[in-house]
DNA sequence: TCTGGGGTCCTAGGACCC
DNA sequence: TCTGGGGTCCTAGGACCC
């Protein structure tokens, strides 16, 4: 059965609330970013837009293009409350919600909007009262699944509704620039146009498939029924959090063993405290390190216990650098814990299968012990000596 | 004065087990 | 004895999104 899928997009969203926060900043080009010399800009509303300034753009480029910019220093706790406000309210039009990211998400509105004589009244009527609540622009995609709903909310923006139906597809999607398919991003874009792909529509084309499928292998297929208006109306409206990371980059790069160390105590305590935040434990730390010449490198090693200790998280966290640090300086530096699972059902699990449940303490002590006498031990060798006892 | 921070998903090789 | 195939876990890296 064909179903009514809405993408709900708040507009500019940080910026936009910025402007609530401080009316006086309303009408001038504004900006969310951070004021360090290395920050880029999250958000940037309309009115700056319009100078070239966009997101993750430089903060001193974006000054050179628009010098009278105002630039204000993100309050990410009040954007999140925000947030949570905004799917708050939309939850009085359908609980199948699938948040997508702060400022978006899906909703299948099928039985909702059967109580509509057009079926755009739906769209204006949360349009507006998302204004009226909220003070927030939003634009929707109106669409029979979640990809077209997505492309249809970006056509017009800000405050734009937008329909899509399967068979507008050939005149409203196909003729758009490859580069505005979500999914395909910059990297892409430039092997695809090398083989001729220029529009969506060329990669909805059937002539086109073997050369796609050679490019982009297993997920070739997908992407193009995607672009033929097949994709999955089906929503993903569980909120567990998979993952959890904290990282900095900073203003002068690091080129000591003791400034990385120093740095990464400060992340995983971050790390620990949102994590307990959240009762969540995990059982998978990654240490990043950028370098000055921009190389990635992620390191990680699987935890013997879920945990959202500190002393546990940095523990690990500081075998990896002792293991992987080298003098080339560092720019960036992030943790990142995985394989997260809620904090009350792992002492169930363990319980359930009677296995001994280990406190931090011990572990700790464990840990202490082990590295009496030695400047550190390699994150693997604790590994295999745990499974060796 | 080059290029943030927080996520998700996918691929691919190797280890290890049966 | 010269060598299988399937499943799962671990690790590294990368693309993409907001």
């Amino acid at each position: 059965m064909a179903r009514v899928i809405f993408h709900i997009d708040l507009n500019a969203f940080f910026a936009s609330a910025e402007e609530i926060k401080h009316p006086e900043l309303e009408g001038l080009p504004l900006a969310v970013g951070s004021l360090s010399k290395r920050s880029v800009l999250s958000t940037a509303n309309y009115i700056a837009r319009e100078y070239g300034v966009h997101s993750a753009m430089p903060v001193y480029e974006a000054l050179e293009k628009c010098p009278e910019l105002v630039i204000v220093e993100g309050d990410y706790n009040y954007y999140r409350a925000l947030s949570a406000q905004f799917f708050e309210y939309l939850k009085r039009y359908s609980t199948m919600i699938e948040i997508a990211s702060i400022d978006e998400c899906y909703m299948d509105v099928t039985e909702t909007i059967k109580k509509y004589k057009r079926p755009l009244d739906l769209a204006y009527q949360i349009q507006n009262g998302v204004y009226e609540t909220l003070h927030l622009n939003v634009s929707i995609g109106v669409a029979p699944n979640r990809f077209l709903a997505k492309m249809a909310s970006d056509m017009r923006k800000p405050k734009g509704i937008t329909i899509l139906r399967k068979s507008e597809i050939e005149m409203k999607l196909w003729p758009l620039p490859i580069e505005t398919m979500h999914g395909i991003g910059k990297k892409t874009v430039p092997q695809l146009k090398k083989i001729g792909i220029e529009t969506i529509g060329d990669f909805a084309d059937e002539a086109n498939e073997q050369k796609i499928m050679q490019l982009l292998k297993r997920n070739g297929y997908s992407m193009i029924q995607k672009a033929r208006g097949n994709s999955s109306a089906t929503l993903h409206c569980s909120t567990t959090r998979k993952s959890l990371s904290v990282s900095r980059t900073f203003e002068n790069d690091l080129y000591t063993m003791d400034e990385v160390l120093v740095k990464v105590r400060t992340l995983c305590q971050n790390a620990s405290d949102k994590l307990k935040q959240e009762s969540q434990k995990g059982k998978l730390i990654s240490l990043s390190l950028r370098d000055t010449e921009f190389k990635n490198i992620v390191r990680s090693i699987s935890l013997p216990n879920y945990t959202n200790e500190y002393p546990v998280l940095y523990n690990y966290a500081s075998n990896l650098v002792e293991e992987y640090f080298e003098p080339v300086g560092y720019r960036h530096i992030g943790i990142h814990i995985g394989s997260l699972q809620n904090a009350d059902k792992i002492i169930s699990q363990l319980s359930l299968f009677e296995e001994p449940i280990q406190d931090t303490q011990t572990i700790v002590e464990q840990l202490n012990k082990k590295s009496e006498g030695k400047y550190f031990m390699r994150a693997s060798d604790l590994i295999k000596r745990k499974d060796n006892e």
